[in-house]
DNA sequence: CTGAAAGCGCTAACAG
DNA sequence: CTGTTAGCGCTTTCAG
């Protein structure tokens, strides 16, 4: 019984027909057992399983993938894993598609479109069953004409495209979609700053072009409307998603003179960069100026004060997009979601006083 | 030239012999410049591309890995992607996977040592050329057992087992392990602490059993004999790595009448519950007790203050058990190592006053 | 340089 | 219930 000590050699693997002929029975019977979905003898089959044991066998998931369309898996396609954004999506997704029995593959982009375009390549010769693509969108042509392509030919290999947080594309294209309300998250949260009494709120860290942010510029605008404020378009500052950039932008703006109560940072990240600023400044939170995120990443409790931010539902997205994609034949109207948003209501902008 | 609209029948992909056919020439001439390692006539290769493209030809990857013996994937086990501490070392594996032409297969376990058993068989099947292995290991015969036998396991089907961050396993057992100086990194910190003239250190976050935990508490220890500082029994307290866990006992810590100056948190993530505690109650950082964590987490610059603690090479870590592990052939004698660790100073324990 | 033929390991009709 | 017979799509000798 005891482990044969240190013998690393490369043997060959045993197949289903090794198996076979050391139980006496035929390869078609053992791959039988192997599937589990075909009434085969007790007696045999308990000597088929007592063969497989004996020789170690390990079923080869490549043999048995040729000849099926299906490859079990399906692809997660990121920007960069290390954003706890994407972090907690990746969740969802791995969950959703271990629950369904299928493995999921990483794979990283670094906002290189060339190199989604070698995934997706990569993605159709894995016969992936799915590929969830997650990150922003750029509202060009350009980038709509790519994806629309990118759905026509997964779904030409019988894959098919995923994407969350990005939206629809063009009509008829193959591809299922999950979206979270960006707009509605923004809205709800400047009407909270609004209804604190706040006139003039920053928006901090538009990026032009990408969806994301008009909409949640949308959301922070409709809300100024909605109480007739007006919006000083000083108040809104061009930037990018980072944490950096919170804190340069923040900087710049106490600098240039131009008057706030309020600050509503793009992402959590940028607000970490944000209270950074502010607190090397001796600008106190949230009795000087309040400060909001979007995303509800776990970040959010740990910097000080904690952050008020918009949840997004993280893994749910993952999750969601993975069930919807893998059973389009099932629901095929609902390959469109969009899920909710709310805003968490934290220190950095609760008043104490005034 | 116009795209056509809305096709999203499923067509049967074409095979090599649909290319063959449509080019004038046979399958194994089509093979041979898909490989492109084998010598084919320049007017030859130029049809074979053509019919490619016409057909929208897309290789089968399985069918490719059947009859070799690699699947092109290195597979990344892990208890949770969303903890920052692993995402960073996932990134580094994907990294190196994709720069050595592999895929990144990527398998949560959470904790359950059921899963991971039925992770790496399936990883077996898979033919993943490296299964990667991070996260806590426990120091008792049961788990040291089963990780040898999954070292042999993929080893026998040709696939290498590479652990990152765990104590090597039994002598001659295959496998690639990649480690970091966890105890001199603990050392290090602690020195820090001693020589700012801390005598009483908490060590808050002992989990028994675990390797990680044991090694980091020797470096505390020898710290603490180096300079013939007795350790207090009670300033060592046993937790898990939580943040939770780093308020709740932070708390009863205060509430216990145990007296110190410093608080060595196990990990960032307890720091942060630390903190927070610390904060409520009124104790101030680091004026009243340093604290100092372990990990260098990007966390680590967003808390307040900003914490002090051990850096690990998240991402060298990932990228060097891959780079060894599919290399191991060449390099037969380097398939243990030990990247370094260092400390970073920040504002959780550097004193203005005092 | 190119074609024909055989086979990787498994599953899926068809017959028994 | 079980064995036989064909492939799945690609690579790879072995001959031209």
């Amino acid at each position: 019984m005891g482990t044969n000590p240190v013998t690393s050699s490369r043997f060959e693997a045993s197949t289903v027909r090794d198996v076979a002929a050391r139980a006496g029975v035929s390869a078609s019977t053992v791959s039988r057992v192997l599937g589990g979905t075909y009434p085969v003898a007790e007696a045999t089959r308990a000597k088929v399983l007592r063969a497989m044991r004996d020789l170690d066998y390990v079923l080869n998931a490549n043999a048995r993938a040729l000849g099926s369309t299906t490859n079990k898996t399906v692809a997660f396609v990121v920007d960069d894993v290390t954003g706890p954004f994407y972090a907690h999506i990746a969740r969802g997704v791995e969950e959703q598609a271990a629950a369904e029995g299928l493995l999921c593959l990483l794979c990283t982009t670094h906002g290189d479109p060339q190199r989604v375009l070698a995934v997706v390549e990569r993605m159709r010769e894995q016969r992936a069953d799915a590929v969830v693509v997650v990150g922003g969108a750029w509202d060009d042509k350009d980038y709509r004409d790519r994806m629309d392509h990118f759905g026509r030919a997964l779904d030409k290999v019988g894959s098919r495209l995923a994407l969350i947080g990005r939206p629809p594309l063009s009509r008829g294209v193959p591809a299922t979609v999950v979206e979270y309300d960006n707009e509605g998250g923004a809205f709800a949260m400047t009407s909270h700053l609004l209804s604190a009494g706040h006139r003039r709120i920053v928006y901090l860290g538009r990026v032009p072009g990408l969806s994301t942010s008009s909409q949640r510029l949308d959301g922070y605008r409709r809300a100024h409307e909605m109480l007739d404020v007006p919006v000083d378009p000083r108040l809104i500052v061009d930037g990018t998603f980072s944490r950096a950039f919170g804190y340069q932008g923040t900087s710049e703006l106490l600098a240039g003179g131009v008057g706030f109560t309020a600050l509503f940072a793009a992402t959590d990240m940028v607000a970490a960069g944000v209270l950074q600023a502010l607190r090397e400044r001796g600008v106190r939170v949230p009795d000087d100026v309040a400060v909001a995120g979007y995303d509800d990443i776990p970040l959010a409790i740990d910097v000080y004060p904690t952050l008020t931010t918009v949840n997004i539902p993280h893994e749910e997205l993952g999750r969601t997009a993975v069930r919807l994609a893998l059973h389009r034949d099932e629901h095929p109207e609902s390959q469109h979601q969009v899920l909710g948003t709310h805003i968490v209501v934290r220190d950095s902008t609760r008043r104490s006083g005034r």
